[in-house]
DNA sequence: AAATAAATTTACTTTTGTCTAATATTTTCT
DNA sequence: AGAAAATATTAGACAAAAGTAAATTTATTT
């Protein structure tokens, strides 16, 4: 197996994403957009990745990881994730700063850097928005997400993640004081605009846009 | 100023080496063997900087780093340096593992990582191999540094770095037990050979060769 | 079931960094 | 100083990754 270029690596990634959040097969202006690149150059690059048997693909079908594919699409992922963590946890970065500068890490090679980086961060489970890292087998919770806005009213909510990482949003969730493991529960849903009022760590209430609540999961 | 990519980055920092080691202006084919490359490409890079104004380039008379080069060169060294202290002192990498990983970390971009880290690992002076780490300013001492071959007899020395990062020479002074700030005190130098005994930690005495002493840094 | 719209692919072009082979310049040696 | 050797540059080609525009396939709508 020879090595990956960084942009193949970010297919890789990218249909992994795709495909964890939907479940069908990935199309190719959905890669595109994610990428902020062109259909055709998807095109281009779904046909190289299918002769080097990363992904099953057919054209006008969308495309899926195969099995190597998933793989390496998962080490990729346990990658970011970790120095996720440590830029949290050792460098003191706040969660919304994390992601771009993970973005570079993720493709640096040596596996062993990998292990003793894990074993550093003391084998974390989950990455500072609450994703999942697989461990060193490619393991990891596929953890069912329930999102905010699907939830019952009146209920007890502990936060366990935010939909994507646009900075903007965990800015926001941080002034108004949500984090990981943040207590939620729904008081009020508003029916003209879907937006709701919530109480947290069961002293401060506050209002959610129906923007906002879409992208926080719970359970 | 825009981006550079990591080749143009590679070509920056082996021009600032070479020329840190010999103070004349660097010629194309040592750039080549440096970067195993040939030197048509060299060629061909230069030519590429010099419009971008980060070298001084005339054909067939070699070349330096603008002030503005020189710049970002010594921001990689400093880059390079400060993530092998990280290897060594958090993740416990031993120091002949550390250049080749190092050499990927060094291309990562964020400046606030490396504030961070550079203060997370207490503001190191110095990296595992011996050699000076520029400030946030670039800034540095410039070290004069002794070859073991150079240094007067039955006097007292101290190891303060490596010629280069050739790991199996890393790996060989490992084993004798020579690391930095060991301290070493020539003995004998064999005439035949150059070859010569030496003392360690004041109560070892071990063989040298010359192709080893030569590339042992002392003061 | 046509017709239109949306999605996807192909064909062709560009940029970056590299290579080989041929040419040019500089240095070294007798 | 002239020839030979060493160095360096140019010319031309290629592979990777991306873009635009045109063509093709699939999906949607009336």
């Amino acid at each position: 197996m020879t090595q990956l270029s960084q942009s193949e690596e970010n297919y890789l990634k990218t249909i992994f994403h795709i495909y964890s959040d939907t479940g069908i097969d990935v199309a190719t202006n959905e890669i595109a957009e994610n990428l902020s690149t062109s259909p055709a150059s998807v095109s281009d690059m779904l046909k190289k990745l299918s002769i080097k048997k990363l992904v099953h693909y057919e054209k006008y079908k969308g495309v899926t990881l195969t099995e190597i594919g998933n793989t390496l699409a998962t080490k990729i992922v346990r990658k970011h994730r970790l120095w996720e963590v440590f830029l949290v946890q050792k460098l003191h970065f706040s969660w919304d700063e994390v992601h771009e500068i993970a973005e570079e890490l993720e493709h640096i090679q040596s596996s062993l850097l990998i292990q003793r980086l894990d074993d550093y961060l003391g084998n974390p489970t989950h990455d500072p928005h609450g994703d999942p890292i697989p461990n060193e087998f490619g393991q990891f919770n596929h953890k069912v997400k329930t999102i905010l806005t699907d939830f019952d009213i009146q209920k007890d909510a502990v936060v366990m993640g935010v939909k994507d990482t646009d900075s903007k949003l965990l800015k926001y969730l941080d002034k108004v004081g949500i984090t990981l493991g943040t207590k939620i529960k729904i008081l009020e849903i508003m029916e003209f605009d879907s937006s709701m009022e919530i109480e947290i760590n069961e002293n401060q209430k506050l209002f959610l846009s129906k923007e906002i609540s879409k992208n926080i999961f719970v359970n």
